[in-house]
RNA sequence: GCUGCUGUAGCUCAGUCGGUAGAGCACUUCCUUGGUAAGGAAGAGGUCUCGAGUUCAAAUCUCGACAGCAGCUCCA
């Protein structure tokens, strides 16, 4: 049974929460202001709104994502009335829910600074304390225009605001344009806490004036906000750039290179195994592989548009009169290979390979870590082929992207077909070929994509693959590109069945994206415990005492002769210090041996996050250990 | 590149009111010979990012540069 307060005071009872929707749509907007305080299935729930926007009167309650976004939204507004008053005069631009909270973007006569974030809480508190009804107010554009004259934001957001009703929001002294809807009033906000400060640009133009944005995080209860706050914590742990340095994997010296990644022993392991692994998916899928210079000369960048197009992130240099640049982008190197020979329709599809070392010089503040680097190794590839052979290329592509993430366990985010955008080049009907054959493709095998329109690259539309690290930044990895413009510019042929020259499609395509980024996603998505045939250290040989070094290093070396990386630590310290190093390390398995292994000729496994495996033979060991490398199998689930 | 914050030992961080530096880990040496996450002792280690300024005196206050972090913008 459901009881709903309406607003004149009476009550007015329902058999289910489910018909309420029903009979709140009938009664009709005045039910949206009224609170439902009353029982669902028996059980109280004062969390559950009826709440009302321009487009549908809905009941929503804490526990779903639909009741936090409105509670995030609401604390957006709260903060807000609450910043109008710490600092008279904010204008303010924008203000919506985001996962896990909210944020606004304000323009304040004073610079706020996370200092002052306590100051706005505690305003916020009170506001909520006094737990003010949000109202709806509705407008003329006319009138909204007129009382809001002074505010450019404002005026802008009414400009592009749709109809002749503009809705306004407000709760306390202050009020909002927006679309709503909220919470019935400010009390029905949960925990929240403001977390940051950022810059952030006006209709996220850089020409235009930059805000001030304040992030807020908001959940149902205290004990979900100090959860969420907890997570936050644990991801951080997870950062690659820490894990690189503590795990001797990669490091950065910003004075000596700014943005790239020097790689230590460990490192390395990772990168060549994972190379080997995107090389032999290659080879296995008919892709051939090549190597062209890193560095060549401004008349090649100018055919290929590089020169003019990205003349401040292009390295340079200048040599006896002769300009030079190191390459950004490995296709012009693939081009002047395919031009160099005659390729007829019975060659075709070409699917050439190449680890291509890139540099760009990227603005200083959007270097980050290993996933946005001004040196990285694209694990590229160039299809040339025929308009009719596009769309099974295409898949091949899309195959070998799924095949690789799911054997290194990560999740795609989301996948993003992005399609001709205003500047752009080659004729409308090719466009529509590539679209048609990229999105096609998708279709065909079965997989959820987003569309995002206008948003191809000028030469070509694209699919990129998203995944996101571990405090929930969305990074683009692999991506197929379908592309006019090289083949045009370069001009290159191919010889058809009737001997005349034709233009071929090229693909271009990229599976990690890059080996540095894909590293760094990796990175946090394991905290450092990556599946055994990637984990640097696999084996760690611990000896109890002195007695048993030469044991210990029998067993590395019988390891090593199966393949299997292995170390022994025969150092002068307490087996106990030995084996907290060595998980600290991130060693996959510990070997212990001492009087009763030598004699028995076997080790005592210990498997990181899982524990004691009990004592077997050497040669068990390095079978079971070289067998899980083979199959490149997903690390054990921890506990 | 933009906005804000930060910069102290190899790492993680203290350092009050301005009076020229401290801890833990790591490192070196010695002792210790031990069974599943830290044995003990001693020692060494710093132009407090850099450059100016204020001051009798600056790690500390001010300005600038550089770098890092967060977000924004960008990512062929």
């Amino acid at each position: 049974m459901v009881t709903i307060t309406l607003p004149d005071g009476s009550k007015k009872e329902f058999e289910s929460a489910l018909s309420v929707m029903d009979i709140a749509k009938s009664i009709g907007s005045g039910l949206a202001k009224a609170t439902l305080a009353g029982m669902v299935n028996g059980t109280l729930v004062d969390t559950t709104y009826i709440v009302e926007s321009d487009s549908e009167v809905s009941i929503v309650t804490a526990k779903d994502e639909a009741g936090l976004k409105l509670m995030r939204h609401s604390a957006a507004h709260v903060m807000a009335e609450a910043i109008a008053k710490v600092y008279p005069g904010t204008k303010f631009a924008y203000g919506p829910a985001i996962a896990d909270g909210f944020y606004y973007d304000v323009d304040s006569p004073e610079p706020i600074s996370v200092d002052d974030l306590k100051k706005i809480e505690k305003e916020m508190k009170r506001i909520v304390k006094q737990n003010g009804k949000f109202e709806r107010n509705e407008l003329t554009r006319a009138e909204a225009e007129a009382k809001y004259a002074e505010d450019e934001y404002k005026l802008d957001n009414i400009k592009s605001a749709q109809g002749d009703v503009i809705s306004f929001y407000s709760q306390g002294n202050f009020e909002d344009m927006c679309l709503g809807p909220h919470v019935p009033s400010a009390g029905k906000i949960g925990s929240f806490k403001l977390m940051s400060v950022a810059g952030a640009y006006w209709h996220g133009d850089a020409t235009k004036q930059q805000l001030t944005r304040i992030y807020g995080t908001t959940f149902a209860t205290k004990e979900e906000l100090a959860e969420h706050l907890n997570r936050i914590e644990e991801a951080k742990k997870r950062d690659h750039r820490a894990i690189g340095k503590q795990m001797g994997l990669f490091e950065f010296h910003p004075k000596e290179a700014q943005g790239m990644a020097f790689w230590r022993s460990n490192g390395v392991i990772l990168y060549r195994e994972l190379e080997n692994y995107l090389r032999s998916v290659g080879e296995e899928n008919g892709f051939e592989e090549f190597m062209t210079p890193q560095i060549m000369n401004r008349e090649l960048w100018e055919i290929s548009g590089h020169w003019q197009n990205y003349a401040d992130k292009n390295y340079t240099c200048e040599k006896d009169g002769k300009e030079y640049a190191v390459k950004p982008m490995n296709c012009p190197g693939a081009l002047i290979l395919y031009k160099s020979e005659l390729y007829s329709h019975h060659d075709l599809p070409l699917r050439w390979a190449e680890f291509g070392h890139v540099h760009r010089y990227e603005g200083s503040g959007e270097i980050h870590g290993l996933v946005r680097v001004r040196g990285f190794t694209q694990d590229d590839a160039h299809v040339f082929c025929t308009p009719e052979q596009l769309q099974d290329e295409i898949k091949g592509c899309i195959k070998q992207i799924f095949e690789v993430y799911k054997t290194t366990g990560l999740e795609f985010d989301h996948i993003e077909l992005s399609t001709k955008p205003e500047k752009s080049i080659g004729a409308q009907e090719l466009w529509d070929k590539a679209e048609a054959a990229l999105e096609g493709a998708l279709t065909d095998l079965g997989i959820d994509f987003v569309l995002n329109p206008g948003d191809g690259a000028f030469y070509g539309p694209k699919i990129d693959f998203h995944l996101r690290d571990a405090i929930g930044r969305s990074w683009q990895m692999g991506t197929i590109q379908v592309d006019f413009s090289l083949p045009e510019r370069f001009d290159i042929t191919y010889v058809d069945a009737e001997s005349n020259k034709q233009r071929p499609v090229m693909i271009h395509r990229a599976i990690s994206g890059s080996l540095e980024r894909f590293i760094g996603v990796l990175t946090e998505h394991y905290a450092g415990d990556f599946p055994l045939w990637l984990a640097p250290e696999q084996v760690r040989v611990l000896s109890v005492v002195d007695a048993y070094n030469d044991y210990a290093c029998e067993v590395v070396a019988k390891l090593k002769k199966k393949g299997i990386r292995a170390k022994a630590d025969t150092r002068n310290c307490k087996i106990g210090a030995k084996i907290r190093e060595g998980e600290l390390a991130k060693a996959q398995f510990l070997a212990i041996v001492g009087s009763n292994e030598v004699e028995a000729g076997s080790v005592s496994v210990r498997r990181r996050k899982v524990g004691d495996q009990g004592v077997m033979s050497v040669e068990d060991f390095a079978q079971a250990l070289a067998e899980e490398i083979k199959s490149k199998a997903l690390p054990p689930k921890a506990e």
